[in-house]
DNA sequence: CGATAACCGAGACGGTACGTCGAGTCTTGGC
DNA sequence: GCCAAGACTCGACGTACCGTCTCGGTTATCG
C-alpha cells in the first residue's frame, strides 16, 4: 500500500450519477473479482496495481476511477465486502456465545478470502483518516456494538462483572486473533480449542482461585 | 509501503566486507537519522522515498542500497533500531511488574518516535517472510521471552495459575495496545490507569467472584 | 553516446497504434524541438540525457520511450529529420551539378543544425546494425542513388568515363567533406571554391595532361 | 563514448611523478591489454567501462586514473598505440607507392585490432579539442606529412600536376576508406584491387581522355 | 425515434520513484 | 608514493504505476 501519501482523498463507495448510460453492474463485479483473483494468484494487497486490476478485469482504468477515488479506496472496499457476515448469536450462555464469536474471528482470519487483510491498511489508517473512518463505521463499530450488547446481557444475567469497560473487554478478547494476524501472520490458527481457552481464561482470571476456596 | 512485491528480498542488517575502503559509519548514521527527521517533518513511513532519504541524508542512493537490499528493509531496520529499550523489571509483585510492562507498551505506542510503527509492516510480514523473521527475532521474541519469564515467576510465587499458556497470556495482555495501534490509531492512550485496569481485569477474571467464596 | 552497449535495440521510427488515445503529435514535436534547443544551448549530442530532454520538452520520460526504444534511436531520428533536403539538380552540365552537390554537402556540414552530426553515430553504426540500417536507408542510400543517377547522365553525355564504379566515385567525392567533418572537425569549410576544386581535380585527374597536348 | 561531456579534461599520456615507489610498468601494460581483450570479446569501444577494464586488468580504478585523466584519454591512447606502423615507402613510381599507402589504410581498417576505431572518437573530436589535438599530432599529421612528401616527389618527377593542393589530395585519396569505416562499417574492404582502382581513377581523372589526343 | 449524455475499452499523458550502473574521487591496509 | 579493493557522491538509465485525459464507439433515457 502506498499512494503518493498526501493523505487527502475522499473515500467513498461508488456514487451514482443521474442521466445518460447507467454504470455497468458487470464491470463493477468484474473489478472486485479481478482483485480477488489476483489475491489468489499470489499478488499481495500491497503489491497490487490498478493497471494490473484493470487488465485482469478486462476493464479500462477510467472505469475503476469512475467508481473509486483511488487505489486504496478500492482495496479497502474489497476488504469490507469480503468481510464474513457475522452470524446471529441467538441462544445459549454468554460464555458459549463468546466462544462462538471468537470462533468466527478465528475462521475469518483463516478464510482464504481473508487475505485482503486489515493488516494492509493499518498504516493507512493512521495517515488517511477517511480510510479508517470508513472501515470503522462499516466493520469495527458494528462488531463492537454487537459485542457490547452481548456482554451487557452477560452482566444482566450475572455471568459478567458489572464494573468492567465492555469495549476494553472486546479489545482484550480480540487481542490474540489480532496479534496472530498482524504480528505473527504465520502463526497457528488451526486449533479449535483456542477460542474456548481464551474466553475461559478471561472469565476466570489468571490468578489462582480466590480465598475461602 | 509497497516494493514491487515479489516478496523475495534478503532482509539483513548491513553486512560488512573486509577489504577496500570500509563503509562509512557516518553515512549509515546520516541515513537513519534522515529517515527519523523526515518522519518528524510529517512524511509517513509509507510515503517515504529512497530518493528523498538520500537527499535528506546528503548521501548517494547507492550508499543506501549498498547497506539494505530495498526500501522496506531499510525502513524496518529503522523501526527496529528505534524500538524503545524495555526496562529491567527488578522488584515488586508480578502484578506490579505486569503493569509496568503494559505502561512500557503504552508509552512506546505514544512515543513520538513510535511513528515508524509496526503497522506499516503488518502487510509485508505476510508477503515477505524475511522481513517478519527479522522483526520477530529482534523484537517480538525477546519481548515474549521476557514476559514468559516474568509469568513463570508469578506461577512459582502463586500469583498466576499454573495451567495457562504463557504466550497466549502475553497476546491477551498486549491485545488492547495492539488494537489501539493498528485498528484505532486515533484511540486514546493517555489514560495512565489503563495498564492497571487491563492487568487487574485479567488477573481477577471478568466473571463475578466465584461462589462458595 | 553510449547505451549499455549490448547492441540489440530495434531502431524504428515511432510506430502508431490503432486503439486508445492516439499519440500526441504535439508531444513528438516538442521532444524533437527540445533536442534541437538543447543542442543550440551548448549541449553536445553525446552529453544529452533523456531526462534533460524530457524536462526541456515538458514531457514525461515515458512519452519519449513510448516512441523510441532508447536514447540513441531518438538522437539518430533527430539527426535524420534535420538532414537538409537535397535540392533538385535540374539543368546544367554534369560538372556544374556535381559542384552544386558538393556545395550542398559543404553547407550541410556548416549548417548550425548539422551539429547533430553523423560523427556521433559512427561508432554505434558498427555496434548496432539497426541504427546503421536506418541511417543508410533514410539518408545514405537515397543520396547515393541520386549521385549515381547524375553520373550515369554524365556517362551518357560523354562527360564521364564509362568504366568507372559510380558508387566508388561518390565515395571519392564525398571524402574531403567527410574527412573534415569526422577527422578534422575544426577544419576550414568556408572556402566556396572548395567544391569546384574537388570536382575539377577529379574530372581532370591529377596526372599532368597527357600526350599530344 | 560519453563522459559527462563538459569537454574540459586535459588529455595527456601518462605523466610521471618523481618520488616514492615508481609506477608499475606491468600495471600499465595490463590495462592496455585488458582493453584490447575486452574489445576482442565483443565489447565495443563505446560500451567500455573503466570499472570493467580495471576488473579485467586486475587493477584498481585509481591505478588507471593515476595514468590517464579520464576514460576517453585512456581509450584514445589505446587507439593511438594500436595504430599500425606505416611502412617505409622506398622505391618504385609514385603511383605504385600511393597504391601501397592505400593498401596500408585498407589493411589497417581490416585489422582486428583496428576495432578501437577512430569512429568512436569522431564526436568527441568536436567536443573535446584536446582529444583531437592529441590524435592529430600523433597520427593524422605525421601521416599527412608523409603523404605530402611523397606527392611532392611525384610533382618533381612529373607524375603529379603541380597546381594541386596536396593535402586536399590526401583527403580525396583517403575518402573511400574513411567512408567505409565511418559510414558503412559493414562495407566490403576485401578486394585487393580497390586501392589501385582508387589511385588510378584519381590519376587519370574521370573525364574521358582529352582532346588533341 | 433521434439526440444526447454518460458510459465503455484502450491506451497516451505528465509525474514520481524504483533499483542499477558508471564516472571520477577518496580511504583503507599493506608493500 | 605506489598498489588492489572497494567505499563515496552524483547523475542518468530504462521500467512501473499513479491518477487524468482523450480517442472511437455503445447504450439508456429524455424530448
Amino acid at each position: 500500500m502506498n499512494s503518493t501519501d498526501p493523505a487527502q482523498a475522499t473515500i467513498q463507495a461508488p456514487c451514482a450519477p443521474r442521466r445518460g448510460r447507467p454504470r455497468s453492474e458487470a464491470a463493477e463485479q468484474a473489478i472486485v473479482e479481478a482483485v480477488l483473483r489476483l489475491l489468489d494468484s499470489g499478488t499481495s494487497l500491497g503489491g497490487m496495481s490498478v493497471e494490473g486490476i484493470a487488465a485482469e478485469a478486462g476493464v479500462g482504468k477510467a472505469t475503476i476511477y469512475r467508481r473509486w477515488p483511488n487505489k486504496d479506496a478500492l482495496l479497502l472496499d474489497v476488504l469490507v465486502r469480503t468481510e464474513l457476515a457475522e452470524p446471529e448469536y441467538v441462544g445459549g450462555s454468554v460464555r458459549d456465545t463468546l466462544v462462538e464469536i471468537m470462533e468466527f474471528f478465528r475462521e475469518s482470519a483463516l478464510a482464504r478470502r481473508e487475505r485482503p487483510s486489515v493488516a494492509a491498511f493499518a498504516d493507512q489508517f493512521r495517515a488517511v483518516p477517511e480510510l479508517h473512518k470508513r472501515y470503522h463505521e462499516q466493520v469495527l463499530e458494528p462488531r463492537r456494538a454487537r459485542l457490547r450488547g452481548l456482554l451487557a446481557i452477560g452482566v444482566a444475567g450475572g455471568e459478567v462483572r458489572a464494573d468492567i469497560d465492555l469495549d476494553l473487554l472486546g479489545e482484550i478478547l480480540v487481542g490474540p486473533m489480532l496479534s496472530r494476524t498482524m504480528l505473527h501472520p504465520h502463526a497457528d490458527l488451526d486449533d479449535p480449542k483456542l477460542s474456548a481457552t481464551i474466553v475461559d481464561t478471561l472469565l476466570q482470571g489468571i490468578a489462582p482461585v480466590r480465598s475461602g476456596t
